[in-house]
DNA sequence: TGCCAGGTATAGG
DNA sequence: CCTATACATGGC
């Protein structure tokens, strides 16, 4: 089926943001995601001009699951104009992260990959997650097809593991997937989320602050990990996840100051823009306007 | 080899 | 409140 997304989707950009580990990009440009028990393939039809796309999946499973994952409904051009005109730095990054989107992932998914991310480098996240996913994961045969590029695609794929699925999972099986420290970490979230300390689902109806602190009480959830959850996996596009990219930007570029909350509700995006834009530019990007003299 | 990666918990001041 | 340090593992 053929779609067309608003502003465009950049499917490798987005495989290679750090907020989602399981995206693959195939042959011929086919990129796959996996979302719960529901899996993509997708392809972007340059052919035909900006922002069409061949998908596997049909109109309702389109509207219905992949328009919220990409989060469809928000007008990333709009909030790109926003960026205050003398901040030069945001400018720039937004212009290279078009057609990033701010995933909105499962809140579960996000826990633990981002207690795994911590001191990690994203391949080696990817590494680990896809460890978990073998390990513990349901395993999927998929059956797709994208008509416009008569691509067939049959796979077998492993799902991210639920907190069931890993009730018996113990430090030693953690470790093997190299998890190492983090391993007793992992073992509290699912503790806490099979004995009820903590309710994944009706953490939503929370405000972002409550939501926030209310993360922190699994160990190896702290401020930045709790950001990322926010973020990634409940949607709440103001909160700014301050890793040690982000914290160069806002030493070397800003003076010490945080400007992505300038940015109320839409901090968040502002922010996956900047980390994206540091990290592929390998930190050149803020020496630039310094050496231009 | 030494340093760093989408940090956090803990101890000590 | 603050700062210093340990923590597993792999890539460069």
């Amino acid at each position: 089926m053929v779609i067309r997304f608003e502003d465009g989707l950049d499917l490798k950009k987005i495989e290679d943001s750090g907020q989602c580990f399981r995206v693959k990009e195939l042959s011929d440009g086919v990129f796959r995601f996996v979302h719960k028990d529901r899996v993509l393939y997708i392809r972007g039809l340059s052919d035909r001009g900006e922002g069409f796309y061949d998908v596997s999946a049909d109109s309702e499973e389109w509207e219905d699951i992949w328009f919220p994952y990409f989060d469809g409904k928000r007008n990333y051009a709009g909030i790109r104009q926003t960026i205050s005109e003398q901040d030069d730095f945001l400018r720039r990054a937004a212009e290279y992260g078009k057609g990033i989107r701010v995933l909105c992932q499962d809140p579960w998914e996000m826990l633990i990959t981002f207690i795994t991310s911590q001191r990690k480098n994203i391949p080696a996240i990817k590494k680990s997650v896809e460890l978990i996913c073998e390990r513990f994961g349901r395993k999927e045969k998929t059956e797709a097809i994208l008509s416009e590029s008569d691509i067939v695609l049959s796979e077998e794929i492993y799902l991210f593991p639920s907190p069931g699925e890993l009730r018996d999972a113990t430090d030693e099986d953690l470790r093997l997937c190299k998890l190492g420290y983090r391993a007793p970490y992992i073992l509290d979230a699912i503790n806490k989320v099979l004995n009820g300390d903590i309710d994944l689902c009706k953490l939503n109806e929370l405000d972002d602050v409550q939501l926030f602190e209310s993360l922190k009480i699994i160990n190896g959830v702290g401020d930045k990990v709790s950001n990322c959850i926010c973020l990634f996996g409940y949607g709440r596009m103001g909160l700014v996840p301050v890793d040690t990219w982000i914290a160069r930007i806002i030493n070397l570029e800003y003076n010490g100051k945080n400007v992505f909350l300038n940015y109320e509700d839409n901090g968040g995006i502002m922010q996956q823009w900047a980390f994206y834009y540091e990290r592929e530019t390998g930190g050149k990007a803020l020496l630039s306007e310094g050496e231009k003299g």
